[in-house]
DNA sequence: AATAAGTTTAGAATAGTTCTAAATCTTACT
DNA sequence: AGTAAGATTTAGAACTATTCTAAACTTATT
């Protein structure tokens, strides 16, 4: 099993680690980032929510996103003045943006690069996240 | 002189390269980058510019802000949700955002690490700019 | 001077998101 | 089991940043 296939337990459990509770909303939302990693707008995750639980709300999607968010089981990424986007991808990598087609990949990153990064920072600037964005285009070879 | 102070003939040229004319409205919206460089939002470049061109309307700003852009004199950033925000600076750098306090500071970055992040790209990715974004906090002995 | 093209303007419209307050659910305690 | 406290969800209103629209204005060209 990859270590973040949905797992009602272990979604239980880092959402007590930060006092909150587990819910019906908040299982749909994360399995739904899970089993779609194309890093949907919290619309196009209503969309697909709605057909497991078809009374939830735009504004729990919007919660339940946050949530996650905040207790580390997501990230949330921004193209330009786009809407945001999540992503259930925990290990460190950077996002190719395809300015064609609006796509969004996952680019890993080699262990030792993001420290190499964060170097360029003088003393003083304590960054706890990087953000790396590509923006361009993928060609048919890819 | 440094190469990116306001000099109208060089705005005016770069325009027309573009096939776009110089105008006071788009002067000022650029001598207001240039002169404060903490990366205003539209808003605060329009309280600026008042000043100097007391009728100049928030659309005109964006509209000149969009054309800065796309005559490559300015980039815009956008951290997180947050508005666009825009910066006359044109050499190769990160941005460091600092969560606390809101503002935002260049990063220059060593000539060889944009090459050895882009080379984290698998074959059939063609990126035309990279975004590099830090979020933390700054420290005193900053 | 007339026409065309580019630009600015005010205000309306839009998109994405957050807020609000009431309803509902869960948990802990009696 | 019954109830109070707290957490969560919900619908809809509100908000913010931005873009659109169409008319007015400016500048360049015939």
């Amino acid at each position: 099993m990859s270590s973040d296939t949905l797992n009602s337990e272990a979604l239980s459990q880092k959402l007590a680690h930060s006092g909150l509770r587990n819910t019906p909303q908040r299982e749909v939302v994360y399995k739904a980032l899970l089993t779609r990693r194309d890093h949907p707008t919290a619309d196009e995750v209503y969309a697909r929510v709605r057909t497991d639980l078809s009374t939830i709300s735009l504004a729990t999607v919007y919660n339940c996103l946050e949530t996650l968010v905040q207790c580390d089981l997501v990230r949330a990424v921004n193209f330009e003045r786009g809407p945001t986007r999540y992503c259930p991808n925990l290990a460190p990598h950077a996002h190719f943006h395809d300015e064609e087609t609006g796509s969004t990949f996952d680019i890993d990153l080699p262990p030792d690069l993001l420290g190499k990064i964060k170097d360029v920072l003088p003393p003083g600037y304590d960054a706890d996240a990087v953000d790396i964005i590509f923006r361009g285009k993928t060609t048919a070879t890819r």
